[in-house]
DNA sequence: GGTTTCAGTGAACATATGTATACTCTTACC
DNA sequence: GGTAAGAGTATACATATGTTCACTGAAACC
């Protein structure tokens, strides 16, 4: 028998009761992805995705208030992984020659690995719900800053005001999305071919870097 | 009295019974379209499209076999005005010089007066129905076929070969593209700065253009 | 002028939805 | 060991959906 047990409430966190409840959590959002795959978030139901997670339309609101809710989270979930990913790429010192092959190569990956997150990116970035969407959007900001504090380090944009960067930093990311996008919703046959594509718009751009005059 | 009516049946084209059908039929389109400002295509239904015209929802099937088919001839509706705006841009022998502030400018234009149209492209693009994403992206190809000729007459792509062309046209639809998504979306009073860094982008590419070696 | 055509109606259907309420039964706690 | 908590159930509801069918009445045709 075991001769110790955490006592305090506070120390009693993760037990199976928690646990249980976390799993079918999560069942209930790897539901809704795959649905998602297939149609867009304002147009699943809750009781589709309870079906789809195998628990009674009741049982959703145990874990969320409304499918809004769940799809905040989803929001949440699907940058999460994408942001560890890039963090990663980024603190790689290859990264600094052949940087553009690199980037593209680390969403390519996460594409593959996380395709019904990023298809839910795609989809719902323009979509029907309006806060979802302005979840999105913030999450892609703040993308975007990351990137343009990390382009400082370069020197071919030494001498950019902070505003040139960001500019830059959109564009790169618009670039990178479209890209993403491109790729989950096409046959993956075709996918090197997207792929290069657009490591050649990239590889434009920053031809086109080169040549920006700071001034003005 | 009326001295002559048309009598052959192929003269008796238009008259009042028809005129009539297809002012309702506008009215759905319309409907529709109004819907769609707020909710994604496949969250909408039949019954709402109808009240929203003002019509019985056994009305629709006079028009429409589907609320798909309705959806395709919006995809059709948003891309004809659209196409015909660019076509005379190009055709304005002003273009030549500052052909980036012109065209970011066309779009813009496009987007006041259509903002329901791009809304729907923007949102469609990558939503939930298939055949309805395949329209869009075929017209958005068309787009880029056309622009990659255009841009043949620019001396900037002396000696390129075709697909590097295409590759440049689709960088610059899809930054027109997100240009037109981000105005639909946001605060008309920040449209000033946004049309701003959608101009700096493009010059930027340009200025890309200018260092790109055709060679390999 | 009488007949045909057909856009729009009205009622009915089977089926789906979100949510409220009262419940069960396992786990966690003292 | 007895009790409280709470994840999941079962039932029920008002309301919405797509589509059917038989219909009406005005315009189009001869």
């Amino acid at each position: 028998m075991p001769a110790s047990r955490p006592r305090t409430r506070t120390h009693t966190r993760a037990r199976s009761r928690d646990e249980h409840k976390e799993l079918t959590r999560q069942a209930l959002l790897r539901a809704a992805l795959r649905l998602l795959s297939r149609n867009s978030f304002d147009s699943i139901s809750l009781r589709e995705v309870t079906r789809e997670a195998g628990i009674t339309p009741t049982a959703f609101y145990r874990h969320f208030e409304d499918m809004e809710e769940l799809g905040l989270v989803l929001v949440e979930d699907s940058f999460g992984s994408l942001r560890g990913m890039l963090r990663e790429a980024r603190s790689d010192p290859a990264m600094a020659d052949d940087a553009i092959r690199r980037s593209v190569q680390t969403v390519v990956n996460h594409v593959n690995d996380h395709e019904a997150h990023m298809r839910f990116i795609a989809r719902e970035r323009h979509g029907g719900v309006r806060r979802i969407r302005r979840a999105i959007e913030r999450e892609l900001e703040l993308f975007a800053n990351e990137l343009a504090l990390d382009l400082s380090a370069f020197p071919i944009v030494h001498g950019w005001d902070s505003d040139d960067r960001r500019m830059l930093a959109e564009l790169i990311v618009e670039v990178m999305v479209a890209a993403a996008a491109d790729l989950v919703d096409s046959d993956p046959a075709t996918h090197p071919t997207r792929v290069k594509r657009a490591e050649r718009q990239l590889r434009l751009v920053t031809l086109g870097t080169l040549a920006w005059r700071p001034k003005r």
